[in-house]
DNA sequence: TATGAATGAGAATTCATTCAT
DNA sequence: AATGAATGAATTCTCATTCAT
C-alpha cells in the first residue's frame, strides 16, 4: 500500500512487459493469457489494449527493447576488422547480453514454435544471420561452419540445460564461454 | 491415393500419430487443433478419442513409440565400458538416431515450453540426464562437462538450425557429427 | 475367474439391468454413461444396444422389473373392501415393497427431473394415484387428505432422510412404518 | 417489452440467476445447457462466463442469495426457548420461507442426485440438521423422531405432490401446514 | 488512464447411437 | 451374443478482442 499505486502511475506500460515476459518465460506463450497478465498486475484485460493493440504487439515491443544491446552489439561487430580478436570479443559480449536479457531468451528457446509465427522471428532469424556472418567464414570446411553455429548454440542454451549442473551460476556461465570461445578459434584455425 | 479407404483399415491409430507429430512439427503444439487433425484425415473429432483418451495421450504415445531406440540407445551404453570409444560411438549412433526420428525432436525443440508441461517432459529429461551421465566424467573440470552437454546439444540442433546453410543434409549431419566427436573427444583429453 | 464367465451366459441382460440402477442410484441418470456401464460389465458398449435399443430402454425396463409388486400390490388393493384395516395393511405392504426396490426407488427419488421426462414418469405418476385413491377418501377436509399423502410421502423419504439418524435400520423402518400408519388412522377417524 | 435494453444494463447477473432457476426447476438441471439459459437471455455463453466462473458457481449463487431467509430462520430457532410454542412457529415460518422460493426448492427436490454432486450439497445437508436438532428432542422415541422429520418433509412434498390435488393452492399450503405443526405436536407429547 | 460488459470464434471432451463383421 | 470403429450433435469453458463510458 506505501507508495505502491503511487509507483504504478505512468509505468504501466513497462509494468505490462515485465510480467508478461515473465510469464511466458513461466509458463510458455499459448498459455499465457491476457486475463493473467492482467490479473497479476491487478488491472483489467482491457488495460492492456490502451497500451497495446494485440497480444502480440505487447510481445513484439518486449522483445524489440530487450534486444538493443544485441543490435547494436551486430553493428559493432559489421564495424571491425574480421579478426579472431574480434570474434571472441563477439562471443564474449554476446554471452554477456545474453545473460542481460535472460528471461527473453528463454521465453525464446521455449517458445520456437510460437516465435515463427510472430513477426519476431523473422527479425530474430535476420539478426542470428548477422551474427553468424560476422564469425563464419563462408569458404572455411563445413565443420569449422558447424562449430561456429555450435559456439552461438552453446551460449542460448548453456542458459537453461546446464541448470541442473552443479556449480555457481557465474562460473558456469564462464566455463560456458571458455568453450564457445575454443570452438571459435578452432574454426578459425582449421581453415 | 491407390486404394485410400481400404488401406485405411485398421491403423487409424497410428495414422493419428502420424498426422499429429506432422500438424505438431509444422505449426506447434497448442496451435494444432485435434479439428485440424481430424479433418486432415478425413475422420471426426470423435474417432480421434476413440483411439485415445486425450491431446495428451496421442502426445505420449507418439513420444513413447519414437523413442523406443533411444531408451534401447542408453541401455546399450550402461552396459559398455566408460572408454572413449564407446563414448563416440553413442554420439554416433545418436546422432542416427535422431535424424530417424527427427520430426519428434523437431516438436519437442520447438515447443519446449509445452513439453515441460506434459508427462513427456520427465521422461525426456531423465533420458536426457541418463545419456549426459554417461558421457560425462563428473570429475572433470567444468568447462569439460559444457563440452560434453555443448556436443550433444549441437546433435539436436543441427538438425534444425543448419537448415539454411548451403550443402547437402547428409553431408551437414557428417559434418554435425565430427564436432560433436570432436567435443567429447576434447572432454575427455582435458582432465 | 471361478465360474464367473460361465455364470455370465445369457444373463447379461439382468446383469446390464442390475449394474445400471446400481450406478443411476450412486451417480444420478444423467451422470450415468452407457460406457461406464459397460466397464463395469467389461463388455462393449455395442453390448448393451444389443440387448436394449436405448438407454432410456434399460431404465424403462428396470422400472417394470421391479415395480411388478407394486402393481400387484395395486390390484390387491383395490378387490378389497375400503375399510381401515385395508388401508393399513396397504401400508405396511407398501413398505415392505419399497424397502425391497430400495435402490430403484432411491434413483427415482433423486432423479425425479429425469423421471419426469422419461416415459417412466407417467407410469409412475398414474401408480401414485391409484394408491393414493384406495387410502384417500375425495369427501374428506383437506387436512385429511393431506395426512394420507404424507404417509405415503414419509414412507419413501424415510429410506433415505433418516440415514444419519442413529439406530438400526429394520428398526428405523418399523417407526416409520408406525407413523404413517398412524396418519392413516388420523385421516380415517378425522373425517 | 418497454425499454428493454435499457433495463438489461447492470442486472445481467440477476437475470441469468432468474432464468438459469426457472430453467433448472423446469427441465432438470444436467438437462439445462448453458447456450439455452444465454439464448432466452439473448446474450452469448462468453457472457454468462464473464459474471460466473462456472455453471456450478451460477448455482451456488443462486442457492446462497435465496436459502438467506432460511440461514436467518435457524439463527432464530436457536436463540428461542425449546418449547412447543416455538417449534410451531419454527414450522410456520419454514412453511413460508419454502413457498417463497419454491423454485428454488423444487430444483432442489427434483434435483437431489446432482445436488448432492454439488457444493450446496453439503450446506444444505447442514441446514436440514439444524432445523431437525431444533425440533427433534433426541431423548424421545424413534418413532417421534420419525414424525418431526416427516413434518418438515411434509412441507417439501406438500408444494409439488399436492398439485394434483383440487383446492387453492393457499389453501392447500395451510392444509399441510397444519398437518406437519401436528405431527411436531404428537411427537412433543410424546404420544 | 482506465473499466465493465460483452462478443465471436474456437478449444477439448463426452455422449448416445449405428453398423458391418 | 458381441465387438471394433466410427459419427453427429452437444457440452462446458477459454481466449483475444471491442467499445461505450
Amino acid at each position: 500500500m506505501d507508495g505502491t499505486k503511487q509507483q504504478r502511475r505512468g509505468n504501466t506500460r513497462q509494468r505490462i512487459q515485465d510480467v508478461a515476459l515473465e510469464l511466458f518465460a513461466e509458463q510458455g506463450y499459448e498459455k499465457t493469457s491476457l486475463r493473467e497478465i492482467a490479473e497479476r498486475l491487478e488491472v483489467t484485460k482491457a488495460a492492456l489494449y490502451y497500451h497495446f493493440k494485440t497480444k502480440e504487439e505487447i510481445t513484439v515491443s518486449i522483445f524489440t527493447d530487450l534486444t538493443k544491446p544485441i543490435e547494436d552489439l551486430i553493428e559493432w561487430g559489421r564495424s571491425q576488422p574480421q579478426t579472431l580478436e574480434t570474434k571472441h570479443e563477439l562471443v564474449r559480449r554476446y554471452s554477456q547480453a545474453l545473460s542481460e536479457a535472460a528471461p527473453l531468451f528463454r521465453f525464446m528457446q521455449e517458445n520456437q514454435a510460437t516465435v515463427r509465427e510472430l513477426q519476431i522471428g523473422d527479425s530474430f532469424k535476420d539478426r542470428m544471420r548477422s551474427l553468424r556472418d560476422i564469425i563464419i567464414d563462408p569458404q572455411a570446411p563445413l565443420t569449422d561452419q558447424v562449430r561456429c553455429v555450435s559456439a552461438i548454440f552453446t551460449l542460448h542454451a548453456g542458459m537453461f540445460f546446464l541448470q541442473d549442473l552443479e556449480g555457481d551460476p557465474e562460473e558456469k556461465r564462464q566455463a560456458v564461454l571458455e568453450v564457445a570461445v575454443d570452438l571459435v578459434t578452432q574454426a578459425h584455425q582449421g581453415a
